[in-house]
DNA sequence: AAGCAGTATATCATGATGATATAGAATATG
DNA sequence: CATATTCTATATCATCATGATATACTGCTT
């Protein structure tokens, strides 16, 4: 299979729902779709152009609100069938880079209080993570039935949680290991992650 | 920062260990850390020529063992430096991309059968992927004190367990939120992971 | 002898990243 | 009211990454 322009259909998924101009797109993505699939405007600005002249969506001078003039975009039936086909489809790709294990992995070449760092910035980075989605969880919950679309949106946020926790938990006994600290393997005072 | 060509430093360090060709650095990367970054031949080819230019390694013709002849790749002091350098270094970038959270997030057009299949296809492969790495965890328990290298290992594989394992707990949570059953909320019978 | 697996290097079009350039509008600060 | 800063908005670029394909030789099987 060739190689998959995954923005398309961000983009037409998010069009779908209302008219949007690229630097809304952006904003949307940032908000509800980066903690899975980050997108930048290098990608978004040639892609909608791409859009454009294959028809599946139209660009149309803004009605400035505020700020500089925007151009705004529209689906059209084209763009909705292509869109639906994709989600359709079962073939789900999955990319994961973690440069901490890579350097982890070669870690021999540096003191191990600089290992023990790393994976201390980590856990405390995921910790901000794993509170912000829990914050938006908690708002979910409360909408969870007055829409569908939240359901989904809560599935991905759930997703979101499970993993930082598992970041967390990872954390602790990769730091109690390289410490040389026995007693990790009974495991059963492990943290449930929650904060 | 500007954008940062991290296939240098996996080459570099595997280079580090031992010499080997381009084909044989492929190989090493998909059973050691393919797991946490993969790499492809259309990136290995063209740094190795990079690194070469930049004296940070040497290329010999290899004494070929079996097949066609081989070049083979060796690590420079200078390489080393770098490759110090950067181990050193505290950034740590991390990309995740989930094809399967963006399908779900538009999830709405389809019906819900579509969206339940695709988190058991998700699912039954991550249960594939944690078997396999806890046989990986498995061997490397066995000579853990031999080599520190294989503690480094060792975390690695580590961290890739307690992620499958919250992938597998998450598609039982969404399965159950998704089928409109209630009762996922108290969490006692948590699946553990293990297979 | 023919076919197939594996070994080995290389390249290409497309997609993605991350930074930068440009510039007008809104808001704040003194 | 002038100035600075932030926000809005579009766009482009060099570099890196992806995934597929081309080429060709070796060793094994049937």
């Amino acid at each position: 299979m060739p190689k998959e322009n995954t923005t398309v259909y961000i983009i037409l998924g998010l069009l779908n729902h209302e008219d949007l101009s690229g630097y809304d797109i952006k904003k949307k993505i940032d908000v509800m779709i980066s903690g899975f699939w980050e997108v930048g405007y290098g990608q978004i600005y040639p892609t909608l152009a791409k859009l454009v002249a294959e028809e599946l969506v139209v660009k149309h001078k803004g009605t400035g609100s505020k700020g500089p003039e925007k151009n705004i975009y529209s689906i059209t039936d084209k763009g909705r069938e292509l869109l639906k086909e994709w989600v359709m489809l079962p073939e789900q790709k999955e990319y994961t880079k973690y440069e901490i294990l890579l350097k982890l992995f070669f870690g021999s070449l540096v003191p191990d209080e600089s290992n023990l760092a790393r994976i201390e910035d980590f856990k405390e980075r995921h910790i901000q993570n794993l509170q912000l989605i829990q914050m938006f969880k908690g708002n979910l919950e409360r909408v969870l039935h007055t829409d569908k679309d939240h359901l989904y949106f809560y599935l991905t946020v759930l997703f979101g949680e499970h993993v930082y926790k598992a970041y967390l938990d990872w954390a602790d006994e990769a730091k109690a290991l390289l410490a040389g600290k026995p007693g990790t393997e009974p495991n059963m005072e492990r943290s449930n992650g929650d904060v």
